[in-house]
RNA sequence: UCCCCAGUAGCUCAGUCGGUAGAGCAGAUGGCUGUUAACCAUCGAGUCCGCGGUUCGAGUCCGUGCUGGGGAGCCA
């Protein structure tokens, strides 16, 4: 017999002969000759009423049965008399298929987030954590979509590379050696006797690599695994987390940024409106002011500000912060939320930061002390998406490089792509977790995630 | 890595001045009832995070470690 899930049942329009449902109870309660059980199947936040006659011959059993057991139920589904829902099924037989003993750690009450990150096995059965992944579901599908209708090409680039990348951020180092017996020159281990003949790592950013496809391609974007060893203890950081890189060909940093706005106001709109009830419980329970500021991103033009121009706003401001600003200086936590949260109160678009402490591959403006490149910030998240224009001259990204100290022989196929056909182009990074808190209002990337890797967690 | 906070029943928490552990929920039993985190009664449930110290006596004070969280830095 056909197995239907709740969501599709819920939606009937007519009560319905014989349906069979698989799922786990969320709560039972008793009344005289029956009883009441909720039964969520994964598939929608909503449950599905159940009732369960004392005519059923393991009426006994189901009787005794607690919160977290599974069953299978065929029944009727009919108007449900009382209120609160429209639909109930009406029971002809039951199984049981897993028992919950008493010691289930889930209850039918609200548990705390922390309480629910040492269960991450079991979390995805509350309301609030399966709304979450169903929610991250449909973004993956989201972003899919954008791209497609876009025509942009989705390639795959190496989640194990040998190149440090932007030289930020500390990699995890891959081998197959036997670590506690490695092959050693000079006091130091031979990676020539590693598996790929030299160090390896893991990817901190496949743009390097989506550059040479774009390069061939025209458009196209990445969406993947990124890793970073960096001991970072904060809500919004993670050492394994995925991220979307569209890479284009004949884009400028204003195309760049016209693209990376649009992308993000039509995560939004495709989520509102295709995960309204889960929505719902993040604006009615996590962020009251969820809704608004969707609402607003959605509907209204970015701010857009040179880098300094945001150094004079803050400035001016007659607010004091914690650290001074002048040109040259990083804009800190306390900067980019005072423009986000206060100035602007919506997404910020800052562009062009000073050339110094910049990566060498973006582009260098025509004054010599900026870079084009862009930073987006949003509202409680902060920093979203970080792109730029790349460097398409050859002696000008070369000149980088030595300025920077960078070993040309290490990025001999980068270069050798403004050598053959150069062209301008552009492209950005998402954070593909902290898009997932900018929808749901949820403060830790820690919840976003399944089962999330950060320093001294690797429980799950 | 630095600064701050926390750790008590399966869960959420209380615990006064240092005097030997107590509520709600969950569970079990009984009652009531087309219920909505149902309700009422009864019962069982503890390595008070670990180690060391002060004290006649430590959940409580001191030191230290571990774990978790918040903030900062780094970034997406």
């Amino acid at each position: 017999m056909f197995r239907s899930k709740i969501n599709r049942l819920l939606k009937s329009e007519s009560p319905l002969d014989k349906v069979l449902v698989k799922g786990w109870i969320r709560t039972r309660r008793d009344s005289k000759s029956f009883s009441f059980i909720e039964l969520n199947d994964g598939s929608c936040l909503e449950n599905l009423q159940i009732i369960a006659s004392d005519t059923l011959e393991n009426y006994s059993q189901i009787k005794n049965l607690t919160t977290g057991a599974s069953i299978s139920v065929v029944g009727k589904m009919m108007e449900s008399p009382g209120k609160g829902q429209k639909w109930e099924l009406d029971a002809t037989d039951i199984h049981v298929l897993g028992l919950s003993p008493e010691n289930y750690p889930l209850q039918k009450k609200r548990h705390n987030d922390d309480f629910l990150r040492t269960i991450a096995h079991l979390r995805p059965r509350t309301n609030k954590y399966g709304a979450t992944f169903r929610i991250r579901s449909e973004l993956s599908f989201a972003i899919h979509k954008y791209f497609r209708e876009k025509d942009f090409y989705y390639v795959h680039t190496p989640i194990i590379t040998a190149s440090d990348c932007e030289g930020a951020g500390e990699m995890f180092n891959i081998t197959a050696f036997d670590l506690d017996n490695a092959p050693k020159v000079d006091g130091k281990t031979d990676f020539s006797m590693d598996f790929f003949g030299k160090e390896a790592k893991l990817t901190v950013s496949g743009q390097l690599s989506a550059e040479m496809l774009a390069l061939a391609l025209g458009n196209v974007y990445t969406f993947g695994p990124t890793f970073r060893a960096e001991n970072s203890n904060t809500r919004r950081h993670a050492a394994e987390f995925w991220m979307v890189e569209p890479e284009m060909a004949f884009y400028d940093l204003f195309e760049n940024m016209d693209l990376a706005e649009d992308f993000i106001k039509s995560l939004t709109s495709h989520i509102l409106s295709h995960c309204s009830n889960d929505i719902k419980l993040f604006a009615n329970f996590v962020d009251k002011n969820l809704l608004s500021r969707l609402e607003k991103t959605m509907t209204e033009r970015f701010a857009r500000i040179t880098y300094e121009d945001a150094v004079k706003i803050i400035n001016n401001s007659g607010r004091t912060f914690e650290y001074d600003l002048s040109f040259g200086k990083a804009l800190q936590a306390e900067h980019e939320r005072f423009l986000t949260e206060i100035y602007f109160g919506g997404p910020v678009i800052v562009y062009h930061y000073p050339k110094d402490n910049s990566p060498f591959y973006m582009r260098l403006n025509d004054d010599h002390r900026t870079v084009a490149n862009m930073d987006i910030l949003l509202p409680t998240v902060g920093e979203i998406i970080g792109g730029s224009q790349r460097e398409e001259r050859l002696d000008v990204l070369v000149s980088r490089m030595d300025e920077l100290g960078l070993n040309q022989q290490d990025y001999w196929w980068y270069v050798d792509s403004r050598k053959f056909g150069t062209a301008p182009h552009s492209g950005f990074g998402l954070g593909f977790e902290r898009m997932m808190m900018f929808l749901t209002g949820i403060s830790n990337i820690r919840d976003v995630i399944a089962f999330p890797r950060t320093p001294k967690n690797i429980e799950f």
